[in-house]
DNA sequence: CATAAGGGTTCCCCTGACTGGAAGGTCAAT
DNA sequence: ATTGACCTTCCAGTCAGGGGAACCCTTATG
């Protein structure tokens, strides 16, 4: 099968498949001249990849996960540690964003938003104490 | 002052400090001895910077953000138009995660974690169907 | 037979917002 | 004179691809 054709199958973009070859995710053979043929296991693992990465798990992640997936005598175990640290991550991230969005909500809700220059989001950036760092940063 | 003293005070790596100088968000002076030298106000609006950096602004927003402070007879509903797009966005956002985090965490309860092989989370990142596409990607 | 359309190929640069590191200049103190 | 802590510029790398150029292959059509 040529590349037009499993991007079409897997739903990733051809793009995206020769950049998943390029860094060793998978291995289509190539025909005499010189196209990519891929066979179904390589569709499948695509259509694999396309999946973990939907759920958000880095490249390296899926490569750990291909390679388990692939091995029979994998421990479920691994898998599921893989999945924890990547829902932390999740939540880590979620955690960050539902605070941003709680100061930001605040601001935009003070400001009138008309035609005066008096802007409580603008004062809010301007005027805010930071932290003191304890330790000089770069 | 110098980039150290800046650092330190505006909470900002050194390296940050220059890269925002090198895409023109601050211009500080420059000593004989080729040394930047920033004024209270570069202080200012690199603090400015980071505190908008820190609700997840984009240097874009900022560059925005940084013009509207500055010129006195701006509108508030200007501001609070930016806020509002980066609030939307934000929101999108913890949205996508949301879901993510939902499927992870079934995926993650229903796996044994445990020495066998069996796993909930491979078998559903191997099987599910994924809606065909109509439009060919890439 | 020429050519056009619609595949495919490699290659390199671009993204955002920095970070790391090398090679070297400056300054204060020992 | 030399250390050490500053500072400078410049280049490369990050992550996960996207855009586009220049070119090859195959098939259909005039």
């Amino acid at each position: 099968m040529n590349i037009g054709d499993v991007a079409t199958r897997s739903g990733l973009p051809s793009k995206t498949i020769r950049y998943y070859e390029d860094i060793g995710l998978v291995k289509p053979l190539r025909s005499a001249n010189g196209y990519r043929t891929f066979r179904d296991s390589d569709v499948h693992k695509l259509a694999f990849l396309g999946r973990a990465r939907a759920l958000g798990f880095s490249i390296e992640d899926c490569r750990s996960l291909i390679k388990l997936y692939e091995d029979t005598g994998r421990e479920s175990a691994e898998v599921k540690h893989i999945a924890e640290e990547h829902l932390t991550r999740i939540d880590s991230k979620i955690a960050e964003l539902a605070e941003m969005r709680a100061t930001l909500a605040t601001l935009v809700h003070a400001c009138a938003g008309d035609d005066r220059p008096d802007c409580p989001i603008l004062a809010d950036l301007a005027s805010k104490q930071q932290g003191a760092r304890l330790t000089k940063p770069g």
